[in-house]
RNA sequence: GGAGGGAUGUCCGAGUGGUUAAAGGAGACGGGCUGUAAACCCGUUGGCUCUGCCUACGCAGGUUCGAAUCCUGCUCCCUCCA
């Protein structure tokens, strides 16, 4: 498990190794030795907005240290911002986030819930989960309230709003009072210390400023540096298409992996925590070594050994999966119409379908069709695999 | 309430009556090189029944042989004043 002993001082070392920041600087070890003074748990908070409906690496690494606080024996409360996503947290944001639907955002929780566990401990002792409408839901007189403990030049010293009203780029007040509700969330759920990246630094620190007003302790705030994405340059997230889902089949994920940038290892390795290969081990065989440890930790050892082989076979070999896709496509007078082919098989325009073919991207059997490759028999294509660029197969049967 | 400015393709951003499917950049995709890395080179990047046709420059109308470009109304946004 973890090996750092119950003295409040090595856990505190233990758990703030790879952190960003610790604030207020030396809380973090003054309140878990209150909490074992009290002879309880700490309460350790993280909320989650569901507006996309997968999660990804870049949160995991939140909820892998949140991990680390259950294997100590603390407690964690995962906040499902339900109510949150309906206004949209504007942290890190250029410009306002569209707000989604209800349904779109119930379904979303429960997949999230579903995904944390993947990190997560399940045990009662150590888990606890809360809906923020559960407290947000409140009345005019309850917002007021909140309303007070903040001001606007507070909130207009966050760099993000900053930023945005000096090149007079919309701020809403609804994107205003976010962190007010975020703020609240650590005040109805008592919480000790507050987990986020460090991108939610100002949020987790109003949340302290908000416990005072409330006359509650201030939770300590722990951030956790921003995973970048495959692209090995801006934050992992899905909208800029640079994640790699923690549902995802351990061949994309071994093949994403594989595409990171050699001078993002290192930070995956720390932020992932996974073990890493010795010192002189070359680039190429350290990023199998992450490929496989990502991949065991959400499919497991056996997956990740797949995985790599699939990889070998397809990169290493040039050989076709063993297992493609499979499209069913019409022929007409035994004649394939082949952008139609494409597109329906690949899930493409036939324009495009058209222009791949006539770039050389697209192979049969490792021969690329002609430019005036449009209309084939049959024969030359049923039953045989269709390879488009280095990474898309699927077999065309013909009906 | 008043005055002014803005809305262009995935994004940023030129274009202010006529070879404009719309410069340039980013991203993405395909080819080459490779370690499915980076860097670099070449190409593509609205759709289709593809040497042509259709749809596109916030929305709806109008002027014109011809509009992203001019006019009218509407929507949304920004700035300043009250």
């Amino acid at each position: 498990m973890v090996d750092a002993g119950s003295d409040p001082a090595e856990q505190a070392a233990f758990l703030g190794r790879n952190a960003a920041q610790s604030l207020p600087g030396g809380g973090l070890a003054r309140r878990l030795e209150e909490v074992a003074a009290q002879g309880r748990p700490l309460r350790v908070k993280l909320g989650l907005d569901p507006t996309a409906p997968d999660i990804h690496l870049g949160h995991t690494v939140v909820l892998q240290k949140l991990r680390e606080f259950q294997d100590l024996g603390h407690r964690v409360v995962l906040i499902v911002g339900d109510y949150t996503a309906r206004v949209g947290d504007p942290s890190g944001r250029s410009e306002t986030r569209p707000v989604l639907a209800d349904a779109e955002i119930d379904a979303n929780a429960r997949t999230y819930e579903r995904q944390a566990h993947r990190v997560l401990r399940d045990d009662a002792e150590l888990y606890e989960l809360r809906f923020n409408s559960e407290w947000l839901d409140m009345s005019m007189i309850e917002l007021f309230a909140l309303a007070r403990t903040t001001t606007v030049a507070q909130l207009l010293d966050r760099e993000d709003f900053a930023r945005r009203y000096a090149s007079g780029i919309p701020i809403s007040v609804l994107e205003l009072l976010y962190p007010l509700m975020q703020a609240y969330d650590s005040v109805a759920v008592e919480s000790d210390i507050e987990l986020g990246g460090t991108d939610q630094t100002f949020n987790l620190l109003l949340g302290r400023d908000v416990q005072r007003h409330y006359g509650r302790p201030e939770q300590c705030v722990l951030t956790m540096p921003i995973l970048p994405g495959i692209d090995g340059a801006e934050k992992m997230s899905k909208t800029k298409g640079n994640q790699i889902g923690i549902d995802e089949a351990p061949e994309e994920m071994f093949g994403k992996t594989m595409r990171l940038p050699d001078e993002a290892l290192d930070v995956w390795f720390e932020l992932l925590a996974v073990e890493r290969p010795a010192e002189a081990t070359a680039p190429r065989d350290a990023k199998r070594a992450l490929a496989r440890g990502i991949i065991a930790r959400f499919h497991g050892d056996e997956a990740a050994r797949a995985a790599e082989q699939h990889f070998d076979r397809l990169f290493v070999d040039h050989a076709v999966p063993e297992e493609v896709d499979e499209a069913r496509v019409t022929a007409t007078d035994g004649m394939i119409h082949v952008p139609a082919a494409l597109a329906d098989a690949f899930g493409m325009s036939r324009s495009e379908a058209r222009r791949l073919v006539a770039q050389g991207g697209v192979r049969v059997d490792g021969e690329p069709l002609a430019a005036d490759d449009v209309d084939v028999p049959s024969a030359r294509l049923d039953g045989l695999v269709v390879q488009v660029g280095r990474r898309r197969f699927c077999r065309i049967r013909v009906v």
